[in-house]
DNA sequence: AGACTGCCCTGGCGGC
DNA sequence: TGCCGCCAGGGCAGTC
């Protein structure tokens, strides 16, 4: 499950790899489902227009705005728009030779003049490839990027935002962490990692939170966040960078993916609930819930 | 407006 | 060994 810093791992070996390079064709891998014929393009509806938008198109830069990947994109020296990505749960961009056998799940294919292809995989397809015309704000079409909230490695991301944000709110402090709209980035992985490290039950109603807690909170959220990033990401799940590699980061996971094992720090076990359809990890004793 | 729920999707795993 | 059903979860639509 690519998160912030996952998909900025990625944004960082596009931008090494695919910049300035022509694209010259491409294709979408439609599979027959008994709902019809599927594939992950949500925009524009037409596979060809897509396709037609990708060829002679150049990638200017990529960016990234919480788990959102947008290029730029320009033909001919003009501006043609964006190409946006969701990696979601298991989506992939792997930067290969052509030659390289297709991996089961292969989405999306462009292929680049300079003899590589840029291939989105994505085992579950829940991920999403978006193109943006050039008259349009990204946010017209890909819709869920005018939601997000700060980036948590901004100056936004402050705890006086924290404060002024969940003061009221009566909901779990872990669903408001996943909360895009409140902070643009975080999954699950992150989320209970932030919440262990800052001592604070993921059940806690924001509002109960005091101003020492969210304090805490805002640290370890960058720091977990800053930490993974200088790994290059989690070894978890599904992650590959774009040249195939997993990230480093697992091995210091406090409390994801550990129910029933003893918590680093105290020996007590671990233990998980269900939060907003998703499961939390705490330890009930570094995380004691508060009045 | 805020806070819920269900849905999409596939592979892996537990249980029998 | 085989089969069934559950589980993982990001974002969005729908509901109250």
């Amino acid at each position: 499950m690519p998160e912030l810093p996952e998909v900025e791992t990625v944004r960082k070996g596009l931008n090494q790899l695919t910049l300035e390079q022509e694209i010259e064709g491409g294709e979408v891998l439609c599979d027959r489902r008994p709902s019809g014929l599927s594939h992950s393009i949500a925009h524009p509806p037409s596979v060809d227009e897509f396709l037609q938008a990708m060829r002679g198109a150049r990638i200017v830069q990529w960016h990234r705005r919480g788990k959102y990947l947008l290029a730029q994109l320009r033909r001919k020296g003009n501006a043609s728009g964006w190409l946006g990505v969701h990696l979601r749960m298991t989506g992939q961009l792997l930067w290969v030779a052509p030659e390289e056998p297709l991996a089961k799940h292969t989405r999306v294919r462009l292929e680049f003049k300079s003899g590589k292809e840029l291939r989105f995989v994505d085992q579950r397809r829940f991920g999403r490839v978006w193109w943006v015309p050039a008259d349009l704000a990204p946010e017209k079409i890909m819709t869920g990027l005018a939601k997000l909230g700060p980036e948590p490695l901004s100056e936004d991301f402050s705890v006086e935002y924290l404060r002024r944000t969940l003061e009221r709110r009566k909901r779990a402090i872990k669903t408001a962490l996943l909360d895009q709209s409140l902070i643009a980035g975080l999954g699950n992985i992150y989320a209970d990692e932030a919440l262990f490290l800052s001592g604070i039950h993921p059940e806690t109603r924001c509002c109960d939170l005091s101003v020492s807690q969210l304090e805490e909170l805002k640290r370890a959220v960058v720091q977990v966040l800053e930490d993974s990033l200088r790994e290059g990401g989690t070894t978890f799940s599904h992650f590959l960078n774009v040249q195939g590699v997993n990230g480093n980061y697992a091995g210091v996971a406090w409390v994801y993916g550990r129910r029933g094992q003893l918590c680093r720090r105290c020996d007590k076990v671990i233990e998980r609930v269900k939060l907003g359809g998703r499961s939390s990890h705490f330890c009930p004793q570094c995380q004691a819930i508060k009045n």
